[in-house]
DNA sequence: CAAAATACCATGATATACCATAAAGCATAA
DNA sequence: TTATGCTTTATGGTATATCATGGTATTTTG
């Protein structure tokens, strides 16, 4: 791969009673670019599915590889979390993939899948976590920030 | 070889009275591609089998023959350990292997396997002790999650 | 030859690939 | 801007292929 690219955006896809979404189409040009595949897994952190490209977890696996680290506990239990859990999302010929009844569970996921882009990787949410978490993002900044200009404050 | 490969996701097989289990359609997927062989093994620290590609193990040697590490008489402990238990296992036609009596043992697995992918490796457990097992794992990983390195790329 | 290990066959369940229609975006011309 | 046709995308439905697993035949080995 090594081009470049980015997920953005955030879409709303509906979820059918086989767990059937249609993944983004710009997502989908980013995999035929990248000539990779997409992986998922639970996210450590937040009631939502995660996404990246495997050329990702290659790069992490290479480098725990490398590490001369064979016989050490925090890779072993870093890798059983995320290895263990990730898995290819290959989709068809109309542009879907089918999220497992584990991931749609851990995001609470019923009929409606959010999919926000954030760069390197993307998270899957159900339309009411991913509201909360947008207002506690926003927040968090405004705390951080709290000499921001009028006009920025006004603009949305 | 260096071809890209991994052992991912978390699959549950039965386990028949001659100790055949399905090797899990990915990992075969893996095997054929990677013109290597599953190589199985007591897990020096756990109560599971360790698995992984025969490549895996030369690349091993290599590096122990090659690290004239004054203090590596532990690793050195280790790797014949493994060497000394390691196996291949072959699958069928229908995509079995036929796990030995001191695996099983071992690992305490009786009708039922857990796969569970590791990168580069991969375990298998019984229920009850990958259960067990996830759990520990899973509140370690949040008791060190501000200190983990390679941990970073998996933030949010 | 007996016992065990190995390879092959058959089946149902499940996941995957494909088809068809509807909806939505996009460009061009009026 | 507004209307019109075209292309792409989303989604319901269905056919197909794959996989897990119980069973049996065949080979190996002691």
């Amino acid at each position: 791969m090594r081009k470049n690219f980015l997920f953005m955006d955030t879409i709303t896809n509906k979820v059918d009673a086989k767990g059937r979404v249609s993944l983004p189409s710009d997502y989908r040009a980013i995999v035929k670019e990248s000539e990779s595949q997409i992986v998922c897994y639970r996210s450590l952190t937040s009631p939502c599915i995660e996404g990246c490209l495997e050329d990702m977890l290659e790069k992490l696996a290479t480098e725990i590889e490398n590490s001369n680290d064979f016989f050490s506990q925090e890779q072993d239990d870093l890798t059983n979390l995320i290895f263990g859990d990730a898995r290819r999302f290959l989709f068809d010929s109309t542009g879907r993939i089918v999220l497992s009844e584990k991931l749609l569970a851990h995001a609470q996921i019923k009929d409606t899948a959010v999919f926000v882009g954030k760069g390197r990787k993307f998270q899957i949410w159900s339309p009411e976590n991913w509201e909360k978490e947008e207002l506690k993002i926003r927040q968090r900044i405004m705390q951080q920030r709290p000499v921001l200009s009028p006009a920025k404050r006004s603009e949305n």
